[in-house]
DNA sequence: CAATGCGCACCCG
DNA sequence: CGGGTGCGCATTG
């Protein structure tokens, strides 16, 4: 894993500025983008941005980072901030689910195929997996599912995220936003905010 | 101007 | 409901 270089920089050594790059975005409570890692670490330090945007790939290719697709941008994260859930599977596993966030995750405008999927999983869960069980074949089963549920499109030989179509259907339920009363708690905590502040003066 | 801080709306389990 | 996220704007350096 370790003597691959890049610009004369061990590639362990720019996963280890990503993540640095990225805990300090997000303290600033700022998208992790590929712009702002790439504007975080030459801070530090001197490259050009087109170098660090390949260590980025680099990066996330080997796992040290993790793209995620979301609202629209690419963001990255650190794959330690998640702790990894376990997958156990059997023959019956249904991985459709899995399989869509992967796709969505990896954020590939023309989807992607699933060797990546497999390889995103891989690298986002712990799998366990059985002997007498190939986790490609669980894969393309689970495909088919997801595509049958309309979760997954194909395009060519990859497989893209059907984009979740929120149905105008229900919503006046989950928008208690709007209609509140009189609602003692927020109204006790701003009341509190509001001394705590008058005291600060 | 760049860097950092943050309220709060929004999302998802 | 609880916790994470990041926009948009404020504040600081």
């Amino acid at each position: 894993m370790g003597d691959n270089q890049l610009e004369g920089v061990d590639l362990d050594t720019w996963g280890k500025w990503m993540l640095e790059a990225i805990k300090k975005i997000r303290t600033q409570k700022q998208r992790p983008s590929a712009e702002r890692i790439i504007h975080a670490i030459r801070q530090h330090h001197n490259f050009h941005e087109d170098v660090i945007a390949e260590a980025l790939d680099q990066s996330v290719k080997i796992g040290t980072v993790l793209k995620v697709f979301n609202k629209g941008q690419s963001t990255y994260k650190d794959p330690g901030g998640v702790p990894i859930r376990q997958l156990n599977l059997a023959k019956t596993s249904d991985l459709s689910k899995v399989i869509v966030k992967a796709a969505r995750e990896l954020g590939e405008r023309d989807g992607s195929s699933l060797k990546s999927i497999e390889k995103h999983i891989q690298l986002t869960y712990e799998l366990d997996i059985p002997p007498n069980i190939d986790l490609s074949s669980v894969l393309r089963l689970s495909t088919k599912r997801a595509i049958a549920r309309g979760h997954l499109v194909k395009k060519g030989n990859n497989f893209k995220a059907v984009e979740e179509v929120v149905s105008s259907a229900r919503k006046k339920y989950d928008s208690p936003k709007k209609d509140q009363k009189f609602d003692f708690n927020s109204t006790l905590i701003k009341v509190c905010s509001f001394l705590k502040m008058y005291c600060l003066c």
